[in-house]
DNA sequence: TTCCAGGAGAGAG
DNA sequence: CTCTCTCATGGA
């Protein structure tokens, strides 16, 4: 067992159970998720992480590799500082504070993101759950058992069926198609993370099931690119009727993020994103009445 | 039974 | 450009 210290401003909970990432699950007090290739079971006392992996890797390889992971290297306080703009977020800072954003694997979160389209988190956790033990590898740690997320060129050659089986509905073939085109070299993924944030996002949406939203989804979640602004029903809806007290484009409410939060307006979605479902009863919060939208 | 879920694409206007 | 309809699936 590996233990990293001196972990502030960290909450590993909001971080691992924002929606973010479909892998984690908690027993206890602990959670166990496959990270590239092992899994890992990460437990936070006070400031301190007690981690231990199904590989053997040692404390020079495990801990830099989870840090840039779990984004410890970055000063949360400050870019919570500079997006703490108003009283819904303040709220929301202080509710979740310690969240942070993580930096997943390009393809997994490629491949799940295409399948959160029009899904619920609950079946995204279990479409990705039947796929990887089906395609992926098998992986213990002590009595814990999963499997690695499988890789393009493995479901690139499954077929429809297979894929329905696991539940990923009419998205099967969008899953499909941009496994082929990693493998292809359509879709190079080593030279799309050297890319900026505008240029991936460009090229993550010529693949077909891979819009606006989702390509947000994967800069944000996997490149690191804190500009991208995933714009889902829930963070339309807190614009319209928070920010802009009407209905708006997504063209406008990104327009309007950008120039309100700033560079850090992927933390700060995230922190709304989540508040809203943390606090299932957000428009019973007295300053956040619903306004009637014509 | 209908509605909804971290949407996207095709078609019409 | 915007609006609408449909897509597969399961839980509420």
């Amino acid at each position: 067992m590996i233990q990293i210290q001196n972990v502030t401003d960290f909450s590993l909970k909001y971080t691992l159970e924002s929606g973010q990432s479909f892998r984690w699950n908690r027993i206890d007090n602990a959670y166990y998720g496959v990270v590239e290739g092992r899994i890992f079971k990460i437990s936070q006392e006070g400031t301190t992480l007690c981690v231990e992996s199904s590989a053997s890797e040692d404390e020079n390889q495990l801990v830099p590799f989870l840090r840039h992971y779990l984004d410890l290297a970055r000063d949360v306080p400050k870019l919570l500082a500079e997006v703490n703009t108003d009283a819904y977020m303040h709220r929301a800072i202080e509710r979740l504070w310690g969240m942070r954003i993580l930096n997943q694997e390009f393809w997994e979160t490629v491949a799940s993101f295409i399948l959160s389209q029009n899904n619920n988190v609950a079946r995204i956790r279990g479409i990705i759950r039947r796929l990887s033990e089906r395609f992926g590898e098998p992986l213990m740690l002590a009595e814990y058992a999963d499997y690695s997320f499988p890789n393009p060129d493995v479901l690139a050659t499954a077929t429809e069926a297979e894929l329905l089986a696991c539940g990923t509905g009419y998205r099967a073939n969008y899953l499909r198609n941009a496994a082929q085109a990693v493998v292809s070299g359509e879709l190079p993924l080593t030279s799309v993370k050297q890319m900026s944030y505008l240029e991936a996002k460009a090229v993550l949406m010529r693949r077909d099931g891979i819009g606006e939203k989702v390509a947000d989804c994967i800069c944000l979640f996997s490149l690191g690119h804190l500009a991208a602004l995933p714009i889902d029903v829930w963070i339309k809806r807190i614009f319209e009727t928070l920010y802009l007290r009407r209905r708006a484009t997504h063209r406008e409410i990104r327009q309007f993020a950008h120039s309100y939060f700033g560079d850090g307006v992927g933390y700060a979605q995230q922190y709304l994103f989540h508040y809203v479902h943390e606090c299932s009863n957000w428009a019973d919060a007295e300053h956040l009445s619903l306004i009637e939208l014509e």
